[in-house]
DNA sequence: AGCGTCTCTGAAAGCCTTTTCGGTTCGTTT
DNA sequence: AAACGAACCGAAAAGGCTTTCAGAGACGCT
């Protein structure tokens, strides 16, 4: 196969290379190819050929040491096995791919000594900005206010009002949660849910709570705390329907809870969603549409979480920069586990 | 606070500016930061201690550029949303962040045309190799033989032989499933796998079939492809079971579809594992821990494969690169869902 | 004293691009 | 014909770092 032109393994093509090839200076040359208007049309023509000839892509790297700006934010995540990163992290490569942004993708692992050096480290090669994602939406310690940078926070919220981070709205959620069900003419409604130690856990309690005080009702019992698991929610419902055989609704707190929940619900011969509607939390398709009736769930956008941390960090760079905690809305995606009472 | 030093909000400090505050010249200054030796001890110590003072952090592009080498390197995914490209990632980003390579992360979506656009961005910021990551084992278009940096496929193999590429061995791990449940003394396996259409569930039955020829044996019908969902494996159990009610071990092609098998098993009156044993793919925490027994499963290590890319990668960019699919073995990891015949 | 040998230091070049600014070439005006 | 703009082009500096090479002292030797 003929292979023309390409520069096939010696070093990629340089602005002088085309300079030359085209018969001017490099000067010349990088006006044209840059659009710059000192520089006559059909100059300008023949050095984009020549361009085109050697495949010269400028030095990005060259180009950001003069610059100042190196078109590169680090991407921080504390737990890229959670499965929360992951919608963040892709929003926010979306939205920065869009522009002509890298990102530098570093994984803590969890470890503040990991952390502080991917920080020096991304900070010596010039990032314009950071995006610290955590994997749980407790306040974690921020950054510090010397950086020369400007950061974003997302999910897991900087514990000092000066940063700015964007997180989901989980408040909001569980209220919009409850809203639907009570759309659904449900009015028995439990709560089964995870760990109390995450304020995810409680904001969403709380969320409930208030929206079914604003229509006069209350829980059917307290909220259930337990683990962010099939086998607490199968024994939390367990012990709800001992009490309270007349629920009509289980808000759960995840869907791996919504799981056990449904599982037991069907054991015990209660049919979903006819005696009972089930509500999972975080939309994770893999369990929401493999469960028997799929599983309404609510979505916490995540990727949109992404792409605003990335909105934001892009303006910040571009000089003006927010602070405090933004919290998204969330959304309610109905599948089959709730529909009217009949 | 007093805050004695930190430059915060200025350009961060350079050479020269440590340097100055060191009386010596960048030159000197460069040599006694990077251990160099042709600096008196005392000269040294003073440098290094201005560059402390200064909190100086060598600037990477500019090294970059001089060095011709960036110390960077492109991860690109095809598919950040399959469960299977993160812990590639994972080991990727580990095995370079332990040396001092920092890794830019580009998702394409699965689209080609933004595949393309990516590796010129990445190949515009000089990195200095590529490890292209897919979410299927079936081989994939190469990027070419005509880039000026080495790439090391991951997961999802070249086209061109002559690139190197690190997938898991499908095969092999179907064999050390047999040989598993052959150990715990199952004669009448059956095998209930994923859409044929993938090589991964075509390898992993090899395997299975060649381990069961070398026991003298044969599967129970034959491999039942579908689709990689709970449904499917619910339903291929009901035929199954309708078929062959003496199986007495069920090789599953995914987590998803043992967890759909082990539904209809216990709902049909069957013990796992008992009377039937049951074994998953993927070693996918979520589903293997949550089932009930927990599941037996093959673990692709993805993660290692991931840290052998990267490695592979580091080593083609000294100069000796390798080339062809290399295999790396699968591993079984041991649950609740099978055991030894009784 | 003169010479060579070490050890240390600094000036300068180079990496690749962009931008400024002075210079050249036209064509046009008085 | 002289002068003036306009349009175009190129030399050079800048950005921060590393490396080479030459120079400066210090020291030991003959």
């Amino acid at each position: 196969m003929a292979q023309a032109t390409g520069p096939s393994r010696s070093h990629p093509a340089t602005l002088s290379d085309v300079a030359r090839l085209a018969g001017v200076s490099v000067a010349t040359a990088s006006k044209a190819l840059n659009g710059r208007s000192q520089v006559r049309a059909e100059t300008r023509q023949r050095v984009i050929e020549a361009a085109e000839r050697l495949s010269f892509r400028p030095n990005q790297v060259a180009r950001g040491l003069l610059a100042g700006r190196t078109g590169t934010v680090g991407l921080l995540t504390s737990d890229l096995e959670g499965r929360f990163s992951i919608p963040i992290l892709m929003g926010a490569e979306d939205a920065f791919g869009a522009g002509e942004v890298a990102v530098f993708l570093c994984d803590a692992r969890g470890d503040a000594i990991r952390e502080q050096h991917h920080v020096r480290a991304l900070l010596g090669r010039r990032v314009d900005g950071l995006i610290v994602v955590g994997s749980r939406t407790d306040p974690r310690p921020s950054l510090g206010r010397e950086l020369p940078v400007p950061v974003v926070y997302a999910y897991a919220p900087s514990d000092d009002p000066e940063d700015l981070s964007i997180v989901p709205d989980n408040v909001g959620a569980g209220r919009i949660a409850v809203d639907h069900l009570l759309a659904c003419g449900r009015t028995r409604i439990a709560h089964i849910t995870g760990d109390p130690g995450y304020l995810a856990a409680q904001d969403r309690a709380e969320g409930a709570l208030a929206a079914l005080a604003d229509a006069g009702l209350v829980l059917v019992g307290q909220p259930r705390f337990g683990a962010w698991s099939e086998g607490w929610g199968r024994a939390a419902t367990a012990m709800l329907l001992d009490r309270h055989p007349d629920v009509d609704a289980v808000l759960c707190g995840s869907d791996q809870i919504a799981r056990g929940v449904m599982d037991v619900l069907r054991e015990r011969g209660h049919r979903v969603p006819e005696d009972v509607a089930v509500m999972g939390f975080d939309n994770w398709r893999v369990l929401t549409s493999a469960s028997r009736p799929p599983l309404t769930s609510v979505d916490m956008n995540l990727e949109q979480v992404g792409r605003a941390a990335a909105h934001a960090l892009f303006t910040a760079i571009g000089g003006t920069s927010r602070s405090g905690v933004e919290s998204l809305p969330c959304r309610v995606v109905i599948r089959g586990s709730t529909a009217p009472l009949s």
